[in-house]
DNA sequence: AACCAATCGGACAATTTTATCTTATTGTAT
DNA sequence: ATACAATAAGATAAAATTGTCCGATTGGTT
């Protein structure tokens, strides 16, 4: 059993998302579009934006003018919440050197620096929603549109 | 293009050379017993301590009596030293969401975040040696054995 | 009502990872 | 020298992951 941070899967789902997030406006996209924009093989990225809908991240709408839209406010939906569906997390839980017993008592040599990374690593994904990343602007965008940056709250 | 904090070979690897660790004396251990031992597969087992032979990790050595054993001092083997050769530990330094240009200048939404966690996981692997390992006594061993814990420097 | 765009879902194909098996070779001990 | 224990290495198989294709279905538009 094998511990992702993220897989193929998950990447792509990544991608789409962000995408979807930071194009904003609450419209349908379309499979193929969101293929387009972000380079991921556009029958794949059918099926795992059709699983995430079945989890309720995203909602579907079939015929014209169809697609998918994050089903939620962008400052409800974690990285979490789309990795989740799509790999089994509960990974991250089970001993490293696959120790039938294993936790904060009786634990594996790795079980303390395993427990740090693995938390961190699901924290952050726990902690980051689409709205973070919508609102992102890198250092160079910063330089280049300085008004958007540092708005009075 | 997956990252993996551990797959299952990597597990096994661990799993193996932890059992070495631990057992402690510089004798040559045969595959057989470190599979039985760790219940790790004996043939695919055999091909992880060949890769981690040629990587000069251990040392193998052939005939009656022989089998793998630690190559340098405990405390000179890391666990990045045994993940390195068997997976591509450099997939972590690319862009998450797959971006051409993504550093600290100009950076995907995710890049923060991403380069946080990662660093966490490639520090714990680079900073914890078998020695560490070998060493390791969990609070129950503790308990048990209160004379062999807390000894003088 | 008929049409059309787009998802849905199942079957299938390719690739990668994991695992097994078999044979050859090496090196030590008797 | 011979036997034996154990690795080395290559071929092959199984499983999981990733990717493709296609027909069915849905739901809005004209």
């Amino acid at each position: 059993m094998s511990r992702e941070m993220l897989t193929q899967t998950g990447e792509y789902a990544l991608r789409a998302l962000v995408y979807m997030a930071r194009k904003g406006n609450g419209a349908y996209c379309g499979v193929k579009e969101i293929a387009q924009e972000t380079g991921v093989p556009a029958n794949y990225l059918a099926k795992i934006l059709q699983q995430l809908a079945r989890a309720k991240v995203l909602e579907s709408q079939k015929g014209f003018g169809g697609g998918f839209k994050v089903a939620r406010r962008l400052d409800k939906v974690t990285l979490f919440d789309i990795i989740d569906p799509l790999e089994r997390i509960e990974k991250f839980k089970q001993c490293v050197l696959g120790q039938r017993l294993c936790n904060d008592a009786v634990a594996c040599p790795l079980h303390h620096t395993w427990k740090a990374i693995s938390g961190q690593y699901l924290g952050s994904l726990r902690s980051t929603t689409l709205q973070d990343i919508a609102d992102f602007r890198s250092v160079a965008d910063r330089i280049e549109h300085p008004e958007d940056a540092a708005q009075a709250p």
